[in-house]
DNA sequence: CCACTAAACGGAGGCGCCTCCGCTTATTAC
DNA sequence: GTAATAAGCGGAGGCGCCTCCGTTTAGTGG
């Protein structure tokens, strides 16, 4: 949650320009960022802009240079998670066999929901308003997933005949779940079932619980 | 807009006891509707609520202990709007004839309308949140509708082979069109091409034009 | 008419939003 | 190193939100 590649300037959503911003101003910027993901994930989307300005100590008048608005400010740390949890399938697929990384990544997925959650009104306003933003997202995210199976069914660890979407809509459930206090252990559960589910039959087996 | 009929206590939102209020707090709460319902119209929903109480002659206090949120308030002057409209149409149908009746309630209609433009936004959200409202007024709306169609078509003033639903979908077109500076002409033009294409063929000829 | 009480009032106060602008400071040019 | 300057900072201030609670008043019973 604090450890990402750092991202010197790439935040902008227009791709355009983005000339260089002088070096204090990033730092703030980043504190900004982090400090607001913190707090957004803590205390959901209504924390006060000036607690998180304090917080990463600066002024509120540098926040607001730099997110003219709440939802501006929502929506780039909400990419910044989707750009993080995608890192992570890069990250596990190096470091573990193809069917491992797919799981600890669907296991990563739910962290990612879980946070998610607290922002599901604000955020579900922000993607209807802004369409690019979701399809930009979800895009990215159904790239990861697909290159994780696709590895896992290259490999013989998973069977060949599922698709990512199946796997992503199988995902989506926990999204809509009830908001129950068990959720995260059920959700976790409904991974580890699914997993199961992707090995059965597979070309070679691989009957490590985790 | 500024005489309805005096609705003593009847538009709380859950029909269950509604004890009658305290004279004052009564003309109060009257007064706030109706210093919101014009405020609203001309300003946009995010009037503020104490320019709305003070316009009222009321504490801000006052105002907040009859709509506890902004929301509830909309939704009451809402409310009170489509009574409004719907009471138009009994109103119009004792005093005209019917398909006179039937076209002065559709210009009645796009006055409606064109207030609750400035809402949009905030009345979608409303909409979405609360789907009882919705169906609730829509399904009065219709009513009334079908009531003045009904009249005219017994009456032969209008063609007999045309359903409430297609006209109210035609009005729907209304709402929907894009917000011009003649966009108040554009409708009431399209309403009375509306009415001709109604008495066309009908039973009887009205041939007057207003 | 009076006394009593629950209902209602109202505005001060604390907080957050957002803007504006005089003050810093990183960067560039020399 | 210094000077120049544009980029950036930050917090005061004005406004709106909403709550809380001391004060006022409508309704009621005698």
């Amino acid at each position: 949650m604090a450890s990402q590649p750092p991202v010197t300037a790439k935040d902008k959503p227009d791709a355009t320009a983005a000339k260089p911003l002088r070096a204090d101003a990033q730092r703030n910027r980043d504190a900004l960022v982090e400090v607001a993901a913190v707090a957004f994930a803590t205390h959901g989307v209504d924390t006060s802009l000036e607690e998180i300005a304090r917080q990463a100590g600066v002024g509120i008048g540098t926040l607001y240079r730099h997110f003219s608005t709440r939802e501006h400010l929502v929506e780039v740390v909400y990419r910044r998670e989707v750009e993080s949890l995608c890192a992570a399938a890069d990250e596990l697929a190096l470091h573990h066999p193809p069917d491992i990384a797919l799981e600890q990544w669907m296991q990563r997925f739910v962290d990612y929901i879980a946070t998610k959650r607290g922002l599901a009104t604000s955020l579900r306003i922000l993607l209807n308003t802004n369409s690019t933003l979701f399809s930009d997202m979800s895009g990215r995210v159904t790239l990861a997933l697909r290159q994780l199976i696709e590895a896992a069914v290259a490999d013989g660890s998973i069977r060949s005949d599922v698709d990512s979407s199946d796997v992503l809509h199988a995902l989506g459930g926990i999204y809509s779940a009830p908001d129950t206090d068990d959720w995260r252990d059920r959700s976790r559960r409904l991974v580890s079932l699914l997993m199961d589910g992707l090995r059965f039959g597979a070309g070679k087996s691989t009957e490590d619980g985790g």
